[in-house]
DNA sequence: CGGGTATATATCCTACTTGACATATGTCAA
DNA sequence: TTGACATATGTCAAGTAGGATATATACCCG
């Protein structure tokens, strides 16, 4: 019943700045919030680099433009599942993905 | 639309042998299952290594026993979002959870 | 044999994620 | 200005992943 206050947090407001510090969260709930930005931002460049635009990445991924704009844009309501159903729509492999997660990102 | 298919295909039955030839799966389609595969697999090790129970485990992750045991069995009801926080939860780090992923799993 | 512990599997009900849609903002060109 | 296109934001019904619970199987030890 952790996971609960996590979303509220989330919920809250973090899109701003550098988020472990800001918030009181745990290094886990950190971990997986900077996850979801690395991974928005290697989607972003991806589909810019691939020359598609949302509407175009939403049909293949089979979703829809508004989800595209919301994976991109980090909103607490997209899961980190279909943030990588995602990036291998634009292309990436296994291996991005997974350098993705890792990336720096504050 | 295409998830829903995809969906329908893993309920089916992939655990078994070598994912990607066996049923007819788009490479991105196999990209996610390995990416199941890797991460559970790395969940078990972890959680033994760490001397934990599934019971412990999914207490520390706000979840049940059950759960767990469909996290490591690669149940296909289960998101790379809660395999991840799991991983999380028995102390990987984010790079942990990336190499986990990238993980070779055939 | 019986009890204890660990894990797998099944079913239920809730809460979440999701696609769809509507609309707003912004940019560019005719 | 007007229209076309790209993206951002809000809402919502519907489907699904999640937690809880119960039960099944398996192992070990007394």
């Amino acid at each position: 019943m952790d996971a609960k206050k996590r979303k509220r947090l989330e919920a809250a407001g973090w899109a701003v700045g550098d988020t472990a510090a800001f918030l009181k969260l745990t290094p886990q709930e950190a971990a997986l919030v900077e996850m979801r930005l690395a991974l928005s931002r290697s989607l972003r460049e991806r589909r810019l680099a691939a020359g598609l635009t949302q509407t175009a990445l939403a049909k293949a991924l089979g979703s829809s433009q508004s989800r595209v704009a919301k994976l991109e844009g980090g909103d607490p309501s997209v899961s980190l599942e279909l943030l990588i159903r995602a990036l291998l729509s634009v292309g990436a492999s296994r291996k991005d993905v997974a350098h993705a997660l890792a990336r720096r990102v504050a």
